[in-house]
DNA sequence: GGGGTAGCGGACAGGATGTGTCCGCTACTT
DNA sequence: AAGTAGCGGACACATCCTGTCCGCTACCCC
């Protein structure tokens, strides 16, 4: 039985308790002399809790904010953003640590917030793949630092060097927007493919993003200015395509028949989004499209007609 | 210093943030061997908290209900968590509550650790569309209240009933978990198609989720479970394609030439994915995927022959 | 302004405690 | 029946914690 610890716990609850303790006072309760009590308010500080003290007659111990915060007032919508946030974080490995802080932060809220708190249940599920809470760390001090970051990328396997701009989270998925050194010019990294070498470079003069906008830029990145939107017509229910069109839109137009509106970063590509459903395709428009059919059509034959490479 | 005090306060806060805590991953954190941590529990219950124990496989240790907890306070990496998640949280309307609520923790901070959010900038960007709070709050009272949920569905257009079980968000998209009552059975609907309808129908006993865990549930359905699994080589750079390949895995064959492995919940839906790339395919294998080429290649030539049904 | 009160903190010696290691035991799951 | 995990005794060693003594400083009130 650790009397120092159980000491320290006690000395806690004591200071939560009342405003003001004088040391002798204490040390009469703990069943130490004085000189623990210092010891031991000393031992609170350094694991972070902030009692002040008050010197001269009347003078003595009391916890500050940060533990004993009525101070702290949330409102409804801070306590449901709060509890949200906290409990749909993935950044990987972080988890764990938003849960303890919810925790945290629960303990100190009046009741009625705390109910609301409680109330709300969300699960997060995993969209990307788990990113190391140590390489977000790094690479958010590196931007912080402005230092020019180096790092290993998984795609191209070489040495890359980077000014780091902005951590930027989407979709369950982290990047890096950075002003990429070597080919000057700016990129959106993966963070999950990144590992970053130390020592970093040397400090750079952040460069002014196009667009100014994080958000924007990046939005723009996975968007594509030039977005091909087509038009088509299912040979299946519309429950069926709404369940896997994403950002489609699915209009019925028969009990196993619906159009799909639906877009995609090249024509191309659209057509080839459309052929996951797998049901026969009537294109609408726009001719691109009818166009990009048919130059599949050509490349799946061509592959279906080559034996196996194995 | 007192490393053990220190010790069982940051022991209290992990077993506060999950459920089981194997004695190994304890030590592990903790940087003790699974021995103290033994003790440090041990001295945990003589000071009165209800740690539970779980032996054998999956066994562990758990904080019981009704602990009264000492004041615990933000280490690190709560500070970051609290940052990171108030900051990502991208639910609809709640950003800017999130903002606010950050400030006020934020205050009752420490310094150092108040730099430490400051140090960390992170923008999210949507991925998907936005969130109506109030539905979202609407939904999780519903949950909450155990009662049917009776809304109309963007998709089918009709009026529908549920039992809401629990929200999900995931990849920037939140869904409910909840049971169809006519159709009778599990259902995910997207919550951005939800207009609930006031008032709720009557309350229901929830049904037990197949798995049992939601997370699992929904990553299931996203997955599927028989994933189809293929091999291709692509006319193409490793770097292209990996930028773009997602959850795939590139492998470098030449300049131009390259390896992928990918999965999807259907061969054609596999054959399709790979199409997006617009580049010369072989197949490697296997056999089904093949398959899958030629079937999608009769398909997208059928659609680029006919005519646009404008 | 001075006295009294209270907190601060260095030094020191002795003893209490915490820690890792080793090991055999038990309980629960598969 | 085997394997996993938690339990807890023993022991040696290092650490730390504690009470004591003491001079110093800061503040309040007379």
């Amino acid at each position: 039985m650790p009397k120092t610890s159980a000491r320290l716990l006690a000395l806690l609850s004591l200071l939560q308790a009342r405003r003001d303790w004088p040391g002798a006072l204490l040390a009469e309760r703990l069943e130490v002399s004085a000189r623990t009590v210092r010891r031991d308010v000393d031992r609170l500080r350094e694991l972070g809790y902030p009692i002040v003290t008050a010197k001269g007659p009347d003078g003595g111990y009391r916890l500050g904010a940060g533990a004993e915060l009525p101070p702290l007032l949330f409102d409804d919508e801070q306590a449901v953003a709060l509890a949200v946030a906290l409990r749909t974080v993935s950044g990987g490995g972080i988890e764990e640590a938003a849960a303890r802080a919810l925790t945290t932060v629960r303990q100190v809220m009046p009741a009625r917030l705390r109910h609301r708190v409680d109330a709300l249940h969300v699960t997060t599920v995993s969209a990307g793949p788990p990113v190391d809470p140590s390489v977000l760390a790094a690479l958010s001090a590196a931007v912080h630092a402005r230092e020019v970051l180096r790092f290993d990328y998984a795609v191209s396997g070489s040495l890359r060097r980077a000014e780091p701009h902005h951590l930027v989270t989407r979709g369950g998925r982290w990047y890096l927007v950075a002003w990429d050194v070597d080919r000057a010019d700016w990129r959106t990294f993966r963070v999950d493919r990144m590992t970053p070498r130390i020592p970093t470079g040397p400090r750079f003069v952040p460069r002014e993003l196009p667009g100014g906008d994080v958000a924007a830029f990046v939005a723009d990145r996975f968007s594509g200015k030039d977005e091909c939107r087509g038009e088509v017509i299912l040979d299946l229910p519309a429950s069926v395509v709404s369940a896997y069109a994403g950002d489609g839109v699915v209009e019925e137009l028969g009990p196993s028949r619906c159009r799909l509106v639906l877009g995609a970063w090249s024509w191309v590509g659209l057509a080839a989004s459309i052929g996951r459903f797998d049901a026969d395709v009537e294109v609408v428009g726009p001719e691109e499209l009818k166009e990009a059919f048919a130059r599949l059509a050509r490349r799946y034959a061509a592959a279906a007609d080559r034996p196996l490479s194995l």
